[in-house]
DNA sequence: CGGCCGATCCACT
DNA sequence: GTGGATCGGCCGA
């Protein structure tokens, strides 16, 4: 296995970017509570100052956004109706705000935990599909914008696991009908274990 | 300062 | 299939 470096996340392909992304795997390690993760199976790319549905559309730098505007290689997480913490990795170089959102995790490490953090019954490989999930299982809150994924709290690591094109369904993203012509683009990726 | 709304989830019908 | 929960961020005044 091998922790993800910064030369993944400074690419300049975000869409390319999100279809690496699964197959992947996510750790987190937060305030001692053990190490929990998961595979990567569903990620959304969000490309900019250009692409309607970012939160960075038409270079809107505010003190939210400004992480996006960071060098590739930590989190973006932000609070979505009051209630969710959504998890993203910020990629591109320093001011080219570009992010994937990770919508799905396979829960594999630290499951008694995950447990612990949810309110489901058992974590099976469903606990982990939709964006709030992946942050409840994880532990990730929105306070934790900016965190490095370099680092020992939020890290990503590649098994060896290679999904190839014809696994992989693209669609368009989730809940970005306002951006119009852009909530068309092809930027959802998934595929199945 | 007030009002609107969201990259969602879950319980309930 | 549907509606309620819930609150920070953003924008206009």
């Amino acid at each position: 296995m091998i922790r993800l470096k910064k030369a993944f996340y400074s690419n300049d392909d975000v869409v390319q970017i999100a279809k690496d992304l699964l197959g992947k795997y996510l750790f987190t390690d937060l305030n001692h509570e053990g190490k929990t993760g998961g595979i990567i199976v569903e990620t959304e790319a969000y490309a900019g100052v250009n692409d309607r549905a970012s939160h960075a559309y038409g270079d809107r730098r505010t003190n939210r956004t400004e992480v996006m505007y960071m060098e590739g290689g930590v989190a973006y997480v932000y609070l979505c109706y009051g209630i969710h913490s959504l998890f993203n990795i910020v990629t591109n170089i320093k001011d080219v705000p570009h992010a994937v959102l990770v919508r799905g995790i396979k829960p594999v490490e630290g499951l008694h935990i995950m447990q612990a953090r949810s309110n489901k019954k058992k974590i099976d490989d469903r606990a982990g599909i939709g964006p709030g999930n992946v942050s409840k299982l994880l532990g990730i809150h929105f306070s934790q914008s900016g965190e490095s994924l370099i680092g020992k709290k939020i890290w990503l690591e590649d098994h060896g696991i290679t999904i190839t094109s014809d696994r992989i369904v693209a669609g368009p993203r989730v809940g970005v009908d306002y951006a119009g012509e852009d909530a068309l683009l092809p930027y959802r990726f998934r595929f199945s274990l």
